[in-house]
DNA sequence: ACCTCTTGTGTACACTTGTTCACTAATGTG
DNA sequence: CACATTAGTGAACAAGTGTACACAAGAGGT
């Protein structure tokens, strides 16, 4: 009859935030979820929740920190795998989308999140991404790609690039994941818009042709 | 004691979406919203939801097509408005920016719905932004602006486009829409990443930069 | 003027929800 | 080892939920 176990501090509070994920990878959208729901997902009691999480919206936070770990060990493996610049961008789509599939209820509750009705997850979630951004632009000035830009204009274009990979997301999380003809023709297209913006970028000139 | 009042055909319909998309301008999630919570913020008993919705998904769908009315109406403005070529851009977003303002609650709804709950809203609003692509690559061709691109490659710029400005409503429906600094600074990124794609698609070679 | 269909109302019911409370087993520190 | 703290349990409750049903008022066609 259910003893208590505790064997692990903590092991309740990820249970409860994978619950959490995992519910929403099962297509329910994270501000339709309830304590009871989560709690029952993670075969814990309900009160057990107050323990960990003042609410959801709490629980939210906590899964945006996360997030960001999540994303930091993305940067870190396309840092280290990207080999050749002039397939810079190719190899990076390959790596977001390669996570995005085996974190799949992350980034699910990250697209989300971003129209979510939590204000702070929806703060919280496009911190990350201005972060991110910000990283994406030291390394195109290391690499020395960037060199015609000022910080205003590469600040742009490192936004631009974040927000299209982001929403590519929507498309990827609405085909079935195992479609790889589907999950191929969405890493094409994302590498194509980026290609375009990058292409855009070394021919910028502060003004616009159009 | 709140007699019968059936004035005009449909009314309570549109009592029912102006109430949900009222709930979703106050910062509610779509997702979120019940039945009587909805009926309540119409001014109607719950039963009279079944008179014209299914569920809330059903809701959702019809308030995914007068979106499109919202959008179609928008396009007729930008293309009436739009006089001078050289400020195509610039004029194009300032419209944009005018009407999400004026129907901030849809565009809301918009934003959530495309990482929503309902698989078939998702849709919805996906095929609603793939025929504003289309229309806007048709005006493209239309002022010969784009002569030297391909179809795929003009597909993919329109998209890119349509999508860099609806991430955009994310910024935008996350102010606080009288706060009239914070909204001219979003209008003038969106205009600055438009400029960034189409001077990358004026020097598009098939082939990429980076 | 009649009848029929549509639309809105009130009541009812079985469930689910968030949250509180008192209780208990395991844990780590002295 | 003793003890305080933490993290789990179960029962309880008031409030809210979706939905079904029977009924009534107005509209529209004949």
């Amino acid at each position: 009859m259910a003893e208590k176990q505790r064997r692990k501090p903590g092991e309740t509070r990820a249970k409860l935030m994978d619950a959490a994920l995992t519910l929403v990878g099962k297509g329910r959208h994270f501000a339709s979820l309830g304590i009871r729901e989560v709690t029952r997902q993670a075969g814990v009691v309900p009160t057990s929740f107050y323990r960990h999480f003042r609410n959801m919206d709490d629980l939210g936070l906590q899964l945006v920190d996360e997030l960001g770990l999540v994303l930091r060990r993305m940067m870190r493996e396309a840092r280290g795998n990207v080999l050749q610049a002039d397939k810079l961008i190719e190899e990076s789509v390959a790596i977001f989308i390669s996570h995005a599939q085996s974190n799949r209820n992350f980034f699910m509750f990250m697209a989300q999140g971003l129209a979510g009705e939590s204000r702070a997850v929806q703060e919280g979630i496009r911190s990350e991404m201005r972060f991110f951004a910000s990283e994406l632009g030291n390394d195109l000035r290391r690499l020395r790609l960037v060199d015609h830009l000022s910080d205003a204009d590469l600040d742009i274009t490192c936004d631009l690039v974040v927000r299209s990979v982001a929403f590519s997301l929507t498309d990827l999380l609405g085909v079935s994941g195992d479609d790889d003809y589907q999950v191929e023709q969405i890493r094409k297209r994302t590498t194509r818009f980026l290609q375009l913006i990058f292409v855009g970028a070394a021919h910028w000139d502060g003004k616009s042709g159009i």
